[in-house]
DNA sequence: GCTAAACGGGGAGACGGTCCCCGGTTATTT
DNA sequence: AAATAACCGGGGACCGTCTCCCCGTTTAGC
């Protein structure tokens, strides 16, 4: 009773074509929604920006927390995509992170804001996993621009993620179709910032992401 | 008829000294609640935090955007002394700079984000004033720190003002207790980048009040 | 072409925000 | 110190909105 074409081993009714395209729309609207209103946003909205009926978010997602959940991890795994790209690029350490600055703002980073929520779930294993990933892949590329002398070492993989989350979000209240026209001015003013030799002393430790996540 | 002692013109039975007191309680209880929890919140948990009864907001302020247009220029207010600060700082000029940036996010500079809110009269005359004097007030600031040669001459009071308010913002969805561990870490590096002489170019043009006010 | 899964719109129920009312309290006046 | 008027604060009605289910219709996959 075993089809071979299909890799089923119990109860694996592989979803339809369909299906699948819905739940990445409800997801890409998600994330944007997210950014622009935060967390608190309406899912019929989310549906009506996906293009879908608000049905179909609920059948995909048990709850908001699980929609939540999928965006950040999409997000993180965008980031990581960044970073990796980043490090592709073999030649100058500082060009690799100012374009990794650069990609993550555009990859709506900020999204993952919730993820330092109270109401979140910052436990469960698919999110751990991301971050571990996204946390060494930046990592390496900060290290890098350190060892090259390029990046001054008293910052962190938390000090730049906030950063950079931070000026790319758009501003509270706006119904922003302002876009990003001066995210990427202020996100290389604070790149001019993390160049060594640093400029002055920061108040504080460099802060890692497992500091974030500890509320 | 007229009482000697109390310079009342016409109708202006002075309001008595704890009504003034408790309008004062719910500005300030209002301007922490914008910053942390956007202009959305709740009048009654403003009320709470500002330890009187909901009916007391709703006798001072006739709708939101009253509240909020009194809080917002307050904080201009709040900024613009603390400019004056920094001015009377007779020495270094880039020092000056540093002391405003640090006191204007301590002041909770990031309340007055739904100033570029859609729903919001930004031609209120109160407002036009308030916002008139900070502007010059910081770019008096900032074009000490420039003529000294220490600040870079590609930014504008706009620049300064949205990333000082998008880095000491809490994270979105955060209950927020978490102070500001980091804020003005990443403050003192947003300055270093503001250093001359500039280490790269900024894609754009300086930006100034005005051109954020013009959605 | 058949079947079952997925879709979308409409609507019931519940939750939460706004705003008013009114009995009690407190500051001010003589 | 007593009178008076303004102010306070909690409770509750109204109303808009979000959530989530139901069911007739559509569409992908065999």
């Amino acid at each position: 009773m075993q089809t071979p074409t299909a890799p089923a081993p119990r109860k694996a009714p592989r979803p339809r074509a369909d299906a699948l395209r819905n739940r990445e729309r409800i997801v890409t609207a998600a994330r944007e929604m997210f950014v622009e209103h935060g967390p608190d946003v309406p899912l019929d909205e989310i549906a009506r920006r996906a293009g879908v009926g608000n049905a179909t978010v609920y059948r995909n997602f048990p709850d908001r927390d699980a929609l939540v959940r999928e965006v950040v991890c999409s997000v993180m795994d965008r980031t990581a995509e960044a970073a990796e790209l980043a490090l592709a690029e073999t030649g100058d350490a500082f060009a690799a992170l100012e374009r990794f600055v650069h990609t993550a703002a555009d990859e709506r980073i900020s999204a993952l804001c919730p993820m330092v929520s109270s109401t979140f779930d910052k436990h469960h294993p698919d999110l751990e996993a991301a971050s571990k990933r996204v946390e060494r892949l930046v990592e390496e590329v900060m290290g890098r621009a350190k060892a090259a002398g390029q990046l001054r070492p008293d910052v962190g993989v938390g000090d730049l993620m906030v950063v950079v989350s931070q000026l790319s979000r758009p501003p509270a209240g706006t119904d922003c179709v302002r876009g990003d026209r001066f995210v990427h001015r202020h996100l290389q003013l604070l790149l001019d910032g993390l160049r060594a030799p640093a400029r002055s002393a920061l108040p504080g430790r460099a802060v890692s992401l497992r500091e974030l996540r500890a509320s």
